[in-house]
DNA sequence: ATTAGCACTCAACACCTTAGAGTGCTAATG
DNA sequence: CATTAGCACTCTAAGGTGTTGAGTGCTAAT
């Protein structure tokens, strides 16, 4: 009872591709149109059809329908073929990845230009978060008599540096011994380890793994959470942004870190790409515009979360694709970093095909 | 015969103030409500003069009148009176910046986003840049068999890092051993320093030093300049960008990092807060904006700049002072990060006094 | 030099008309 | 019974008109 004739599906389809790319109400004899063979008189009892099941809207009496939420909704799940991005876009993509060389930064705001200039859209890309982050090294620099840096590296090439201020000077041989003694105890340890190394070592040492819990903490707990923004100005072409009032809207939203990081983190948490139409009655602040996220990164080890947005008038089909690419090529390039291997077989979901 | 009178400064001033507060072209009566002790029409006359010289404009015929970028100039350089920051908010600022501890990339996050709330404007702040950026240590750190990182640490506690992909496989002792041999040669040394340590070393470390050279030499030339901004939203709420073409151009503006990065190293030139009023002719982009901007960092050190970025009907006085504040607060941090006492004389002009 | 007074200009707003796009409904059709 | 031609109806967008009011420039008087 509630399913869609085919030609309703049909015709469904047609009004959304139509909107999509003229951004104007759709009437029923541009439907007609495009050859079904029924007259404008069908096409319109359909719609009636359409419209009163939600899938579409009318601005007003006499304008042509225009799809709902909802409509999106059954086109992206049901309506939609999933199609690649095009070799040839796939191509000179991975061709820029790899001009750039190995550098996680330059990858994610890489990451985030290519999202927005293939999608048309405005771009986001968080950095890596590790879940249960594992040291790598931590070294210690003097940089002035009580004041040394702290520099710690976790699994998978993140690295934070920390100032320290010391009780008393200290010159670089000593630091370099103490950060050696506590690379022997704790390389390859979580935070949990590294605290339960803190009885092992004196008061001076017990402080600086402190200081290095701290960091593998806020690493774990995403406060260093970096966000890469590309594409605003895409969004701000379109024409449901020339409002002024919309357009501070989505500036807002994307100006806005804890709104997009918590969003965004808990997208982590499905595998594959989400398509979050109209903030789907959750996020107020979404209601006129459609994100395409998808995780990336090694499942288990480091997960970030990347994608588009623009207004819910978005191809999705094109911006789908274009997402998991960018995640797919990001998560191979980073997963090369990690030696541990064990994780690759749950990892290939997030890859395409 | 250039100058004004006194009684045309005084009305050209208020004519800005007013315009700034309000955002519609002021008429004479207006002008006289302030109490000069004079009739409109005197005023109007006065206006007619100032409007000769270029210092104010009528949108049309019968509006009041407008400040023409030369106005404000005018303004700027001789009608207004710098102020300070107020105490109570300098006193919450500082507050801000102690509580995040010693952490650059925070500093300067925390900087745009005072910068922004303060002045109501959008807010700039360029990393810091160093003119001839010297060593402070490097460290090799095995992340695989044949993949090490190589992580460089420069003076005033910038870190890069850097993948390399050894020849053959390499343990982390080996790594550290190479390390510190390369240390012992190159720390404190500019690139040119380390540049002339390849032929004192094996085909290898050669390998490495090149790659810190490399890394010197685009610290350097800026090439990892990061940008941070803020407040964005702050200025479309300004009445100049409600109109959705000026929206985009200023938010091209503040997305196009080649414009920002360009235009602020250029500040770097000069010492002391700058006012660049609608482009000043040299920047088409800047047409309809300002931008108060200053250098910041200790200099023949280690150099950045910041600013905040609005329509050209901007109080002028409290963003000068607010940029001026801020960047003398951050000059002051990073100070203390650099041993170097010798540049402290002629870096002083820089910072609040 | 200043100013009262007045004619003039022009954007902004409200109001009206028209054109046209698109609808829903109804009755006719194969 | 699904389809469709035809028609009345609705409502926006665009263009035109008139009015209002803020603000000006000019002139003649002080």
């Amino acid at each position: 009872m509630d399913d869609l004739t085919p030609r309703q599906q049909l015709i469904l389809g047609l009004v959304i591709r139509e909107y999509v790319s003229i951004a104007q109400p759709v009437g029923s004899k541009t439907i007609q149109g495009y050859g079904l063979g029924v007259s404008s008189a069908t096409i319109r009892n359909e719609m009636a059809v359409l419209e009163e099941r939600g899938y579409l809207a009318q601005p007003h009496t006499s304008a042509g329908r225009v799809p709902t939420d909802l409509g999106y909704r059954y086109f992206v799940e049901r309506l939609m073929r999933e199609s690649q991005l095009p070799l040839e876009e796939q191509r000179t993509i991975r061709h820029q990845f790899h001009q750039v060389g190995v550098d996680l930064e330059q990858w994610m705001r890489l990451a985030a230009s290519v999202l927005a200039r293939t999608s048309q859209s405005a771009a986001v890309v968080t950095s890596l978060r590790t879940d249960q982050c594992r040291l790598r090294h931590l070294e210690l620099i003097s940089i002035q008599d009580t004041l040394a840096m702290l520099i710690v590296v976790l699994e998978g090439g993140i690295v934070r540096q920390q100032m320290l201020s010391l009780d008393e000077a200290m010159g670089q041989e000593t630091l370099t011994q103490i950060a050696n003694r506590l690379n022997d105890l704790c390389v390859g340890g979580t935070k949990h380890r590294v605290r339960s190394c803190y009885r092992l070592v004196g008061a001076l040492e017990q402080q600086i793994l402190e200081v290095v819990v701290e960091v593998l903490r806020s690493v774990d707990e995403q406060a260093g959470l970096h966000l890469y923004r590309d594409g605003l100005l895409n969004i701000l072409h379109q024409p449901e942004f020339t409002v002024p009032e919309s357009a501070r809207n989505v500036v807002h939203l994307l100006e806005d870190r804890t709104l997009l990081e918590g969003l965004l983190t808990e997208m982590l948490e499905v595998g594959g790409v989400q398509v979050i139409i109209g903030g789907e009655g959750r996020w107020n602040e979404l209601k006129e515009c459609s994100l395409v996220v998808s995780p990336y990164g090694v499942s288990g080890e480091a997960t970030g979360a990347l994608g588009v947005m623009g207004p819910m008038r978005m191809p999705y089909s094109r911006a789908i694709s274009t997402v998991r690419y960018v995640a797919g090529l990001l998560s191979d390039l980073f997963r090369d970093l990690y030696s541990g291997v064990e994780e690759l077989a749950s990892s290939e979901e997030w890859t395409s095909d």
